[in-house]
DNA sequence: CCACTAAATGAATGCCATTCATTTATGAGA
DNA sequence: TCTCATAAATGAATGGCATTCATTTAGTGG
């Protein structure tokens, strides 16, 4: 007989039933306050101590409970993770489409998204290998963006395609922003590579502010280019 | 006082003495075994169990040694895969950089970069924030692709970034690779996605191999001409 | 009022990287 | 040959982690 437990009051999860409980129940709806309990309470956590703080002990201490409690409504950390980066995927701009020509649309899209994920690039390898059904507003991302993709005229067969090429490159660029300003310092190698040297001192002397976004920008502008030209 | 230690014969390090200790002591050299036996250890420890199976015991097990032996030739795991990071960046082939044409070179480059670290995606959160500086291969390598850049008239100033953005690519590709199959099975949301699940089928129905191919070279090829473009 | 069950609990479990005081073994210099 | 310095190996911690489980609590529909 383990110790008398917490008071019950003292818990704060709003909607503490699995979806077929509810539907069992057939409860006051909501639904919400779980998940997206969950989801907030991770979300703080992340920008007060980062992906290093987000353990399930602290998630739940946060969420004045047991960390074992966290267990009834997800099956394991990853669900964690898929919660934020959904909730994420909404914050990305897809509102260009529709509204303006392709090309600016993708623009906007595709900076908005590196922009999203350079600050969570600890979910990277997660979105990349996540199926989209686990994943509403990322699935109604697609959505979005493959209409604006179809009403440009991509030909259906390489809509996903292209999506894929340039998430990929947005994926990649987003680590890129997070890396340290010296990372192409070659230091004592330098008489070595001379060529390399030379052009990292060559972009240095430029003064950008941000060279992750030379690179973005360079890129992103070749992506269109070359995508845009396979419009019917 | 603590157990006997295990008979002395049986450690299987080859070179354990740190850079100092050999310097100091004036030794035969070599200095190759002791970091390319844990790579090596590593590499293939990598191959049997994948990455969930690289822990610190495991490898100091397959070397036969106690896993606080590795520190005295380590600082921390990461070494390890830094290790392993600089041994695979010295398999991707720029064999064409000089022989070939510049967008020929860049396309050996890119798909053989890419089919190196699809096999190892954990390291790429390590690779795209480390310091070239501790990856003599990995440097190597960026010299090479910089003097056939600077050759084919890419302005030095654009080298640099234009390398950022096709490795930025080539790392988010990477990951497509690994991804399930039906990653972009929209399920029981197929209704509400009309557009994008069209596109996703209208792509099943070309019965590509491997998808995530075709969106490389679909990237691929717009990032060399967009690039290529900017040469003088 | 009872039976059912979702949800919370705390005490394991087992794995992990890393640290440390201690011991072993080896080469250099006397 | 002996001695000393020191690199390297050892095993026993440490502290953190995700996850499991038997048990208890409390709310709901019958």
């Amino acid at each position: 007989m383990p110790a008398s437990p917490a008071a019950p009051g003292s818990t704060a999860l709003g909607e503490p039933r699995s979806e077929a409980g509810r539907r069992r129940a057939g409860r006051p709806v909501g639904g919400v306050l779980d998940k997206a309990g969950i989801t907030a309470a991770a979300l703080e956590l992340i920008e007060k101590k980062g992906y290093v703080g987000l353990t399930m002990a602290a998630l739940a201490r946060s969420l004045n409970v047991a960390p074992s409690a966290l267990y009834n409504h997800m099956e394991s950390k990853r669900d964690v993770l898929l919660l934020v980066e959904d909730h994420l995927a909404a914050l990305v701009d897809v509102s260009a489409f529709g509204s303006e020509p392709w090309e600016e649309a993708v623009r906007k899209w595709a900076w908005s998204y590196r922009d999203v994920f350079s600050r969570h690039t600890p979910l990277i390898p997660v979105i990349a290998v996540l199926p989209v059904t686990d994943a509403p507003q990322t699935l109604a991302m697609y959505e979005t963006v493959s209409v604006g993709f179809r009403d440009a005229g991509i030909p259906e067969e390489r809509i996903v395609s292209s999506i894929v090429a340039l998430e990929s490159f947005i994926f990649g660029s987003a680590y890129d922003v997070t890396a340290p300003a010296d990372i192409f310092d070659s230091g004592s190698m330098a008489e070595a590579t001379p060529s390399f040297t030379g052009a990292v001192r060559s972009l240095a002397a430029q003064g950008h502010e941000r060279p992750a976004d030379v690179a973005f920008s360079l890129g992103l502008e070749a992506l269109i280019a070359g995508l845009g030209a396979l419009r019917e």
